[in-house]
DNA sequence: ATCAAAATATGATAAAGAACATTTTTAGAG
DNA sequence: CTCTAAAAATGTTCTTTATCATATTTTGAT
């Protein structure tokens, strides 16, 4: 068995992330395999190999989000998902919010970056999407007080509040407003989340 | 002077119209120019004459939802922009996030449809976006308590959950959870209306 | 060292699409 | 009715791209 299983997987995880972070930037229909392999330094020969198809490959890019680039984000807004307190709902608003993930065309959140090119797409890359959100709502339920059978609903309030505001942000020219928008929805997102903990 | 002024502006007129029709469904890269054309009833010859390029189209057909299928949808949703009312803020956020906003892909607001193509477009897209959303925005800071400058804030709140909701929503492939999600933006939208109104 | 299977590279195809140049049609002015 | 400028249609170019077929390279096992 000549090259290694992990070689494949690792040229497999290589062509994800580029394709991840060029997904980001420019669209599902402003990547062409190309241009990942290519910043993946191989050439586009050898894609077929690895995936069915373009879509395969999109979906699996918006996944890898929740693990890789993902997870590096919560590290860094200090979010312990093995050990939740409930100041981190507090620390996740604020990093979702946040001008640097606004900045990071590259690294942000896929349910941001990519929200129409999703709901266009193919069933499997709205399951991955369908995952970040659950993945999303589920660490603001468990930050909520225990017994109260409406902690799933002001979760999926305070998420829809987290993208909605950064969908809006990212698609206003003008950057003061875009600010205003930000901190509007993240003031009224710790709002809710203080019904929730009540 | 051939062709009358009117039948000129007839025609942009249609063109446009019959492009934010297949933009929302398909996109700003899912449409093509030819497709714009003949769905209009034209050939894709005369499109530069009324039309610098396609970035253009694409932010007339933005801009267009608001006098036009907008206009019909308040209209509908009960909302008289010259006669505002308490309870009109509720009526929208109803209308706005309501199972039949989700399936008029034709008649949907295009921040909802067009989110990441306007963020990746042109500025002139954007400001067409921002109007939207100013309209939206001013909509409900109008049915809150006169004299308090944090209603713009509220209604900004509110405007990222509607948008958030829907936009989250459309990209889920259950439609169970998706249908929560809606109806967890909607109660959170009309709590944050009241404090509003307080 | 050699072999072969797996991975990667190269070559090719067929389609789509934006933009524009040129021709044809239309309808109002004289 | 004729003329003509504007609008619309037709023809064309050049580029990009997804996909696949074929060739080449790699490397672990013999």
């Amino acid at each position: 068995m000549p090259y290694s299983a992990e070689h494949k997987d690792k040229t497999r995880k290589k062509i994800v992330e580029t394709a991840r972070v060029l997904f980001n930037r420019h669209g599902f229909n402003g990547v062409s395999i190309d241009m990942v392999m290519q910043e993946a330094g191989l050439t586009r020969g050898g894609f077929y190999n690895h995936f069915k198809n373009k879509e395969q490959l999109f979906s699996e890019a918006v996944m890898s989000f929740l693990m890789g680039r993902g997870a590096e984000w919560r590290e860094d807004a200090g979010v312990d998902v093995s050990n939740l307190q409930p100041e981190m709902a507090h620390q996740m608003i604020n990093a979702y919010l946040s001008p640097e993930h606004l900045n990071d065309l590259d690294g942000q959140c896929p349910m941001i970056a990519l929200p129409s090119d999703i709901a266009r797409g193919g069933i499997e890359a709205q399951q991955s999407f369908q995952t970040l959100l659950e993945a999303m709502v589920s660490l603001f339920e468990t930050n909520m007080s225990s017994d109260d059978s409406t902690n799933r609903q002001w979760a999926q309030a305070i998420a829809a509040l987290c993208v909605g505001g950064m969908v809006l942000s990212r698609a206003l020219p003008d950057s003061t407003l875009a600010k205003e928008v930000r901190v509007a929805a993240g003031q009224s997102a710790k709002r809710l989340l203080s019904e929730g903990q009540r």
